[in-house]
DNA sequence: GCAAATTAATGATTTATTCAAG
DNA sequence: CTTGAATAAATCATTAATTTGC
């Protein structure tokens, strides 16, 4: 492991959507040229050879098709509970998920598509402030959870009315320890 | 004048400049602790929650990701039809190579070493272009080419009959350069 | 000028992806 | 492979801007 990058290709966030907006508009397959001239202008952003061009071309490309793949699958999944559900057939509480039907893509055999989520049991006080689930953790995912449990979530976005207590001033700039390096 | 309090949350225009200005300071995703700060300091404006605090940044970032997008779409559209007009097509005649691309994961996750990316095959150097024939140097050779005889560069080397499609070329813009997340 | 009609912004939800632990 | 956690993308919904006919 010699100190020095002799890593493998990160696109930064700009070659990104370079690259997929290129894509967007057509592009699949580049030739040598095309490479070339994409290379160079990516270049500007940050190292790139033109063969990281070309591999990205290849796996965006079945990547996508992969994903649309996986996308008729469900909505053809769908449909079929849809149906189900329709049909005059006697209604339980819950809906039972039926076989996995659903054509069976190359090495994806068995897919994630029928994860029939009810709406959460909430027997009680339905529709009251939205759930909130999200808001957690302190800085960018944690790579390694270990030793703590979970920092988070039992806190506030449950106090409809009363403003959260006015704790106390807090300098915009320290807050700020690492926010997340997605900088655009 | 039913009182009907506004369903949604109107951000003061002191609140939404501490918001700006935090946003303009890197603050991306704030976490719980954060969006505390955030809103008590804010609530000393008018009313608010944490949620709107935390949807806010979710919103601001989302919709400057997009206006960046969008900013560069425009960019490469232009350039491309700048291209298209200064550039006709004018490729030759090639030999169409059936190639297979090996196999690669995300491009920003780990998968298999870099591959080897041998130099185009063209036996034939006949009187044709060969701009194709020089790219894509793979720096250093990875340790074993192994598995399949990787055709590579082929496909794209030639230029057959067809051009995909009148050539793409892009904005030669220089926006400022960051590393985003590549920690090299 | 002034509202009804229309459009643009943007707050709030929902759905899809991604990463990596189990 | 499956699943939980977190996030980003897509979408819905409401408010503000604005346009338009009077």
């Amino acid at each position: 492991m010699s100190p020095v990058a002799s890593t493998r290709w990160c696109p930064t966030t700009e070659q990104l959507m370079i690259l997929e907006e290129m894509y967007r508009t057509g592009i699949r397959t580049p030739n040598a040229v095309q490479i070339q001239q994409i290379t160079a202008h990516l270049a500007l952003y940050g190292r790139i050879e033109g063969k990281n061009v070309f591999y990205w071309f290849q796996n965006h490309k079945a990547r996508d098709r992969q994903k649309l793949r996986k996308k008729l699958a469900k909505q053809l999944h769908q449909q079929q509970l849809q149906q189900i559900k329709l049909k005059p057939i006697s209604m339980g509480i819950g809906v039972e998920v039926q076989s996995k039907v659903v054509n069976e893509y190359y090495y994806n055999k068995s897919g994630p598509e029928d994860m029939l989520m009810q709406k959460p049991i909430t027997g009680q006080n339905s529709s009251y402030d939205r759930d909130w689930m999200m808001m957690m953790d302190m800085g960018p995912r944690p790579s390694y959870s270990s030793s703590s449990p979970i920092p988070c979530c039992n806190m506030m976005m449950n106090s409809p009315k009363i403003p959260p207590k006015t704790l106390e001033l807090f300098p915009v700039s320290s807050i700020n320890s690492k926010q997340d390096s997605s900088k655009l």
